[in-house]
Parts: C-alpha cells; structure tokens; sequence
DNA sequence: CTGTTAGCGCATTCAT
DNA sequence: ATGAATGCGCTAACAG
C-alpha cells in the first residue's frame, strides 16, 4: 500500500539542514548569486536538493522578492483567431523570457475587464499585456498607477497613453486596394465592423485614402462570421454583391465565403477577396484566402519587450510591416 | 507634473492602523470570516480600507494559507480549434469557482509538457487541468505526487490513472455512420490520425465497429490542416476518393474541404463530409460542416468540477453525449 | 467581539 | 565564504 499522502515538500531550510550549510548559502546557489559560493558547497547543496527534490516556492519568493515572475494577458475572446493567435505567441515570448501567463477572457465586456485587470493587479503580476477590442477603459492606466507597466497590442482605448503595439494597417490595406485593381477590378468594396474604432477604424480611413471618393461602397457588419455570411447572401439576394472585397478581418472574410458559398456565388470568379489579418485559418478556407498578413508573431515579441525593458519609444515601429500573401481568393491562380 | 513613482500599496496592517483595530479584524472583514465582527467595526475597517484604496495581496495570503487561488492549465496546443475552446471554457469555469488561470501551451512537445507541470508546481497553483494531445507522459501523476490534484480533460496517456473528462466517441461515430447511410451511402471512409492512440484511436475503433468489416477504406493523415487538403488533392487526382468521408477531427475536416475546392471536387454532391469536434469553427465553413458536436462547455464544467470537489467518479458519464448537427457538408439541404 | 502574536518560505543584511 | 537574524503581507491560533 503507497502511501497516499503527499509528502510535504521540502523547503530551503531542509535543504540547508541536509547540506550543512546556511539557508543563506542555499538562495545563493539556487539563484547563482547575488554573492559567490565554493564550489565544494555547492555540489553539497546542489546534492541535499536533489535528494530531497526540492522545489523553490515560487510564492515566498514573490513575496519576499516582490516579484512574481507572472504577467497577466487579458484577452478580449481568444476565439477570435487573430487574438488567439497573439495570445499564443504573448504566452511563448513571456516563456522565453522566464515569465508565466495568467490569462483571462473578457469577452468584450468592459466590466469583466475590469474584473480581471483587478484580480491581476491583486496577484501580484509583474506586468499586463491587454488584447482588447473596442470599447473597454483604459485599463492600462489603473495597473501603472499601482506600479505594475502595462502594454496595449493591437488596439489601445481612445484615451490610453501607455505603450501599444500595432501593425502598420495603412500599407496593408493599400497593398490589398492595389492588387485587386491589378487583377481589374475599378471598384474595391470595403467591409467595416459596426463603427470606427480601433484598427478596423483605422483601416476604413485607409482604404478610403486609398480608393479616393469613387463612390467604391461601404460595408458594415458585426466581426462575427455569422453576421459576414448573413450580409453576404442578403447582397447576393439583392444582386448588390460588388465584385471585388476587401475585408477588415479574417472572421468576416470567413464569414463572406460561407454566406458565398451558400448564396452560390463563385469566389473568386464572380467575387474577389482579400483580408486584412492573415491569421492561420486564412490559408484553409475554400477558397483559400489572400490575405495582407499582421506580423503576428513580431507584435507579440515586440510587446514583450515593450513592457519588460520598458523601451516605450518607437513601440509600433518595430515590427514588420504588413505582407500580402497571395491565395486564390483573389482571382490569382495556385496556391 | 504629477507623480510618476507608484504610491506604496496599502497593506492589511496600514488600514488595521488607520480604522483603529487590529489585522486580525480587518482580514476577519476582508475574508467574511472565519470569526464574527461587529457591525460599527466592520463599517469603519471598510471605509479605512476603500479610502487607502487597499488590495489584498494574493501573494502573501497563498504562502500563508497555503492555497494560491491559481489553477494550471497545460494545453497541447491553442491553435487547435477543439483545444482551443476548451481552453476558453475552462478558464471561464474556473473563473465563476473564483480562481485563476495560469496558461501555457506545450506546442505537442512532452518535453514543454514536462517543463510547464513543473513551473506550474513551483508556482504552488492549487490544480492542474491537462489538455493533451497523444504521446505525452502522465504529468498528472507527478502533480498528485506533491498533493496538487490534476485532471485530463479529452485524453489521458496510456499509463495515466487520473481522472479523465472526455465525450463520448461511440455514439458520435455511429450516430455520423448511420446519417451518411440515410443518405445511401453504403460505404462510409473514416479518417484517422497518424496512429491509433487516444480519443481519435476510439473514434477509429467506433468507426470499425460501426461500418463491419465491409472494406470501407481507411485514411491517414497528420492532424494539421494542410496534411488533409494535400491528402485529399492526391486522392482526387488518382480517382481514389471515396464518396462519403468521417473525419476524426475538424482540422482534418476542414482541410478537406480546402483540398477538394482545390482539385474541384464538389461538396457535398460528389463527396459527403462529417466531422467529429463540433467546433466553433466548423459552423462557417464552405459548405457548412455536419458534426457530431462534443460538448465542450459541459466538459470543460465538469472537468473544474472534478479537479476542484474531487468527484472522482463518473468522470465523464456526467456530461452529455456527442449531438449530431446537420449542416451542408453531408449533403442535407439547408443549414 | 477584538487584540497579540507566531509563523508560511524565502532573500538579504549584518555579522563574522 | 558563510551563518544568524529579519521581515515581505497575511491568516489563524491563542488570549483576553
């Protein structure tokens, strides 16, 4: 019969005990440092530790270090591919660097933002990365008011000042304007979320810029790829479907090619499609997307960096510019 | 020029001092418990605590209490839609019993498996939810060694004993064999996973059990999406493609559905498609997918129900059997 | 009902 | 180069 109680784990002051030395002397060889230990002790540190499979207590160090070696990432709904995406990457550069990830979902509520940002501060994070959508508070302004650095990706709050990280959404989408013309096309259509905020924003404006006022239309609908596919066989229906789009989002790409799809509308011959994030999914549509890419890897590294060596300056700057990844939703033959 | 340095925190200690009591009331107040406070005290510690704008630090409240309020989460890989949601819902179920998600993805490596159990452990979360994929070893076991409990939540290694929440394969498989059937298909193909472990082996196995042995052809492939389109463009190009297809995973699907748009193949008029996920995803595909759709949300409930009451019985007989959602992609109308 | 006090496990300062 | 001793902020005995 194995005894079924865990044995109690061994602390620091075992380990001294065992090794014949000072607990001061095993924190020093834990953390090879701040001051210098012979060699000889340390392999009878080293041993006694081993023995007793000891496992420094991350929490008592925190408290008495005053660092916890953990960041909070909110995200504003990791089921959003790009945003999940991120995340995946926020979480890998925060390892690299030795960090853990808290994560949490707000589901694009302000006040479960909040909530989080608040049970973050509590814990103690080392810091805050936030992926948030249009809408919330400047939640990064309440973390560095407590001291704890806060870093926006993607999208900062209108009235938010800490550090964000963004893609170069202008090239994007001028990239995109060009290659549909490439392919003919004279009017671009452009499908907005639901209002101006945000990146999505700031693609419209780019877009416009790019079209100039040809009377190219404007679309809106929700980022959900039901609302997209809802919009796309109403605009069948109506014979309104323009014939070529650019969509602010892959989710509302997704969403137009099932409403396509359904409504019997041919992509890309009776309708030409680029979208503006370029996340994984894009390249597994049918048909397969073209897409202006985010460095989404880059942002995520970048934001790391940003918040942990507090490089405030030239935050966007950093990354890689968007790139056109050329599918066949676009009319272009391969892929 | 306001204050760039972050005011101290105020501690449990400050707001004893300025509410006139001692910090055992005020954690009594704090903490509703676990002793009595009279009501005129616990006004004042309230006031002294808002108006010192006072947070109580987790960190020092785990290493006293002994439990951190933080529970692990190892997945093998957010990217996978089916992971993915888990991933959400989980964090969300942990969330409403008041605990905190510490996330990291161990990108189908047992090495990073391994790595991120123990950083977990070191950081002293009070349990371990593990979403692996195939091939891993029972980390699950190693947490219960130390006392922290762990529960698998859709596989569980070969050799692990703890409890495991999955859904049920046996009746999403043949309830998929049997709608194809209706169709008049009299031979079903499955694709599987490159081999037989884990949930997707099941599902396999079902699959077998289901069709007899009537020569139905069996597929392989890896489970990424671009594995299945490449498969199915070769297929489709040596006439090999059978003409109802189940796939063991929506990625599988998906990529499927890629690789047949690629090499024209039409779906769902020359090739019938059922997934067994049921992700979010699958809904807004081109066409549409049927699924027999696994219940995440109850799983992920259910999981967090275990790990945290240590109900370990009838893991997973608690949650509700694989429905069949009838979309496009197996040749209904509508949808 | 409330105050006092002793640690939780660790990093670090002050002595050697 | 090492040891002893001091808290980090909080909870929970133990006294009133």
């Amino acid at each position: 019969m194995t005894t079924k109680r865990a044995a109690k784990a061994a602390t620091l002051t075992d380990v001294a005990r065992r090794a014949g030395a000072s607990t001061a002397v095993v924190s020093y060889v834990m953390n090879n440092g701040p001051r210098p230990v012979a060699a000889a002790t340390r392999e009878r540190v080293l041993a006694a530790a081993a023995e007793l499979n000891y496992r420094p207590n991350r929490v008592a160090r925190a408290l008495r270090s005053r660092t916890s070696g953990v960041v909070g990432l909110v995200l504003a709904d990791a089921s959003n591919p790009c945003f999940g995406a991120l995340a995946r990457h926020i979480e890998q550069a925060l390892g690299a660097r030795d960090k853990l990830t808290l994560t949490g979902n707000a589901a694009y509520s302000a006040d479960r933002q909040q909530h989080l940002v608040e049970r973050f501060l509590a814990a103690q994070v080392d810091g805050l990365v936030i992926v948030s959508a249009d809408g919330g508070t400047d939640v990064a302004a309440e973390a560095e008011a407590t001291g704890v650095p806060a870093v926006y990706v993607h999208n900062r709050p209108e009235s938010g000042r800490s550090p964000v990280v963004s893609a170069d959404n202008d090239a994007a989408v001028h990239a995109a304007v060009a290659h549909l013309r490439s392919h003919g096309h004279d009017r671009v259509a452009f499908l907005a979320g639901p209002h101006d905020a945000g990146p999505v924003g700031r693609r419209r404006a780019a877009w416009e810029s790019a079209v100039g006022r040809t009377g190219d239309t404007l679309l809106r609908c929700d980022y959900a790829r039901a609302a997209a596919a809802g919009l796309t066989r109403d605009l069948v229906a109506r014979g309104a479907m323009p014939s070529a789009l650019i969509t602010a989002t892959d989710e509302q790409a997704i969403g137009v090619l099932a409403g396509a799809w359904a409504a019997g509308l041919s992509v890309p011959d009776r309708l030409a499609v680029i979208s503006l994030d370029g996340t994984p999914d894009s390249a597994h549509t049918a048909p397969a997307l073209t897409v202006a890419e985010q460095p989404l890897r880059a942002m995520a590294r970048r934001a790391v960096d940003v918040l942990l060596d507090g490089a405030d300056g030239a935050a966007a700057e950093a990354v890689p510019p968007a790139s056109l990844i050329v599918r066949r939703s676009c009319g272009c033959e391969g892929g």
